[in-house]
DNA sequence: ACACGAAACGGACCGGCGGTCCGGTTGATG
DNA sequence: CATCAACCGGACCGCCGGTCCGTTTCGTGT
């Protein structure tokens, strides 16, 4: 694939920044890809071009606010990065996917219901499950651990996280996760 | 509220087996109102006005499905029902609720869908919820038992339940879900 | 500087769906 | 049997995701 454009990539960036902004606006009101091709000063057809459809949209949207936990995990220093015992990979990686959910509860919203049918096949989600379920694996080697991972991705649910920081803020959400991994992969667990 | 007339409750029996036909037939595929309508032999007025909009007519479904389940908890005999000690409540509740899913894997993936965004308003989940808060408050004191209750019905995901019965049937959903609990609320609990 | 083809643009257009409305029909009641 | 509220059906509406194609713009080779 050659390189982009120059005026594609421009609105790439026009359409993702105008999602952002509806997004901070109507919180997680359902946005109309109309809307977005308006606010970017695009019409819809480019929408569409760049981004595939409204899943697709979001699924970059996602990603790229990911992408520096990504980086962080599989290149950074411990305990997220590589090199620090799994036990402490696990609740350095939960503790930043706490922060990034509460930070974009809009985001988080409307991606999973763009997403409803096949969040599983999400690359974002897929890499924070793989790597989850790699960690629990190593933790407790008798468990499910493709299971486990999944439920305790469940913890960034969109409405689960606006309940609870709603009532207690990022720290009360940080804390249950945490109390419930250190759950999942006791002290004793190597 | 007066007792319904015959005709009407005629319908609304018909409604509901014609959505548990098509949710047969056409797996977790999107079921257009339309189509319930006809195959009931019903105008789409009639859909509506007995259960008020897409959302209702699944949560209707799922709370027939779930009666029994209901009227167990709240009034049959241990360890579902009232009596037994804590733990084994939880285990026996969850067990059932993974045989529900696991024979329901696409009503409960149109529920999520049709519910999608106040997925804890519904009636049934709510009830699932509270049940399990309940038990997990007073297994685990010191834990976020509303939190917790959450991530374990996490469990019955649509998407999640057509994983683990695809490679595995129900006993490793079974298993899976009756591991985690008692990891979560350990023999060694009350 | 210019020409030229590929790539991108935009917005009219389409089909489908959830939900509403209202003129006609039906079932309970006395 | 008369009466009337409740109910029925399906035409209708607005919205939205997604497509299409005539037009414009960008980058490259000359």
């Amino acid at each position: 694939m050659a390189a982009e454009r120059a005026d594609a990539a421009r609105n790439r960036e026009a359409i993702l920044r105008a999602t952002e902004e509806l997004l901070a606006l109507h919180g997680p009101e359902r946005i109309s890809l109309d809307a977005v091709a308006a606010r970017a000063g695009v019409g819809k057809g480019t929408v569409f071009r760049r981004f595939g459809s409204r899943t697709g949209l979001f699924q970059s949207l996602l990603a790229e606010r990911a992408a520096r936990i990504r980086a962080a995990i599989d290149g950074g220093p411990p305990p997220l990065g590589p090199g620090a015992p799994p036990r402490d990979r696990l609740l350095a990686f939960l503790d930043e996917l706490a922060g990034l959910a509460a930070k974009n509860i809009a985001l988080i919203a409307a991606h999973e219901q763009a997403c409803a049918a096949d969040k599983h096949q999400d690359p974002t989600y897929r890499r924070w499950h793989d790597h989850l379920a790699g960690l629990v694996g190593q933790l407790r080697p008798e468990a499910d651990a493709e299971f486990v991972a999944h439920l305790l991705l469940g913890s960034f649910d969109g409405e689960l996280v606006r309940r609870m920081t709603g009532s207690g803020g990022v720290d009360r959400l940080r804390a249950a996760v945490r109390d419930l991994a250190t759950t999942v992969a006791p002290e004793s667990a190597r």
